[in-house]
DNA sequence: CAATAATTGACCAATATGGTCGAAAGCGTT
DNA sequence: AACGCTTTCGACCATATTGGTCAATTATTG
C-alpha cells in the first residue's frame, strides 16, 4: 500500500503530500479526485506519487489509515473522562477540534466525508470500516460517559439536556467559523470569539445547572 | 439565458431537468459538474440542454434564479410573523424545510453551496448576489423578528436563548436526517421522529419559558 | 567511481469535456 | 399530402484530463 521511501521522507515533504491528498479527496470525493492536482499541490513530480503508493487507491487507503490513527492519537489522548462537568468537557473538545484545524486543515472534512458518504465506502476496507465504527463509539463515550448528573437541575431530563447543549455548542462553533474574516486570521485575533463562547457557556450553566449555593 | 421552448415544456419533464441540474451542481460544484451526466439523469438528448439553455453557464444561472424565486415563493409565503412563540415558529419552519426536501430534494444543498462556497460566486451575477443577500436577511427576520420575549424566564438572555434553541432544533433535525433508514422511507413512517421532536420541544419550553400558571 | 535510490516529466491509451449540427420526427395549417 | 416550423436526438468534434508508465537524470551512499 505504501513504499518505505515515503516513510523515510523528511517530515515537511510528507506532510505536504498528505495535506494535498486530504484536501483533494475531501473536496472532490474519490472518483472525481485528480492525481495530477494532488502532485501539483504537493509540489512533487507525477512519478513519485506512484512510487510511494502504487496507485490512487493505495494513496486513498493510506490516508484513511493515517487519519484514523492520527485522530486516535491526537484527539483521544487529550480527552479525559475524569472531567465530570459536561461544559468543561465540551469546551475542551471544541478547542481540540479547532487546534486540529491548524495542524491538519482538511482532515476533519476528509473523515466526515468517508464516514457519511455512501459512495466513498467502496474504497474502504472491511478493517477500516470497523476501525471507523469503533472510533465513533469511542467519541460517544468520551463525550457522554461518566458525567455528574447531579449538577443538572432536578426537573430536567439529563440526556436531552446534554444533547441540547451539544447541538448548541456545535452550532455556535459552526456559526463562528463562517463569521471569521480574513482580517482576524491575519491578526490571529479570535478574542471576541472566545469571549462570545464564554458568554454562552455561562448562560447555559445558568440554564441547565442548579444554582450555586 | 433560457429558450422559450423550455418554458413550454410539460411540467414533469421540466422538473426532471431542473432536478437533474440541481443534483449535479450541488454534488460537484460548477466546474466539476458534467453536462453529460445532467442530460443522462434528466433523460433527454444532449442537444436539448443546449437548445433550452445556450450553454452550461446559462443552465446554472437559470437554476440559481429558479431556486431563489422558488424559495421566496414557497418558503416565505408560509411563514407568518404573527406567530409570537419561537417554538411554534421554528417547528413550522422545520416542517417547511422537510416538505421542501420531498419536492426539491437537492435545492437546499444547491442553495447552501452557492451561498457558502467562494468558488461558485464567479458564476453568479451581481443581481443574483444581491437577491441572495436580501433573502438571507429576510430569513433572519422571519425567524427572530417580533417575538414575544415575555414568555421567556426573566433571568434569561433572550437573544442567546433564541440562538440556543435554534441551534438545538437544527442539530436535532440534522441528527434525525442521518438516522433515517431505508425501511422508514419505504413505509413512510416517521412517527417516532415526530414524537422525539415533540419531546424535545416540550423539554425546551420547560427550560426557557416561564412556568404556566 | 560504481551501485543504488530518488526523482522527474514527457508520454501513453483511454476517457470525458462542453458544445455543434445534420438529420429525422412531430405537428399544425393549408 | 405537402408545407413550414419546432423539437428531438445522438454521433461527432477538437480539446482537455484521466490514472498510470518508464527511460532518463540526478543524489546519495559505500
Amino acid at each position: 500500500m505504501m513504499n518505505d521511501a515515503f516513510y523515510n521522507l523528511d517530515e515537511e515533504k510528507r506532510q505536504k503530500i498528505i495535506n494535498s491528498g486530504l484536501m483533494e479527496f475531501s473536496n472532490y470525493g474519490y472518483q472525481q479526485s485528480s492525481t495530477n492536482r494532488i502532485v501539483e499541490n504537493a509540489g512533487i513530480g507525477k512519478g513519485m506519487l506512484f512510487y510511494y503508493f502504487k496507485n490512487k487507491k493505495g494513496l486513498f487507503k493510506f490516508l484513511v489509515d493515517y487519519s484514523l490513527d492520527f485522530i486516535e492519537e491526537y484527539y483521544f489522548k487529550q480527552i479525559d473522562t475524569s472531567e465530570k462537568d459536561i461544559f468543561n468537557r465540551l469546551v475542551k473538545q471544541a478547542k481540540i477540534k479547532s487546534n486540529l484545524m491548524t495542524i491538519h486543515p482538511h482532515m476533519s472534512k476528509f473523515l466526515t466525508k468517508i464516514v457519511l458518504e455512501e459512495s466513498e465506502h467502496h474504497y474502504i476496507s472491511e478493517e477500516q470500516d470497523q476501525h471507523i465504527e469503533q472510533l465513533q463509539s469511542k467519541v460517544q463515550n468520551a463525550l457522554f460517559e461518566d458525567l455528574d448528573k447531579d449538577l443538572f437541575k432536578d426537573n430536567l431530563n439529563v440526556e436531552m439536556s446534554i444533547n441540547i447543549i451539544k447541538y448548541s455548542i456545535d452550532g455556535l462553533a459552526e456559526s463562528m467559523k463562517t463569521r471569521i474574516t480574513h482580517q482576524m486570521i491575519e491578526q490571529n485575533d479570535y478574542q471576541s470569539f472566545y469571549d462570545e463562547f464564554d458568554l454562552y457557556i455561562k448562560e447555559m450553566r445558568k440554564i441547565f445547572y442548579k444554582d450555586r449555593d
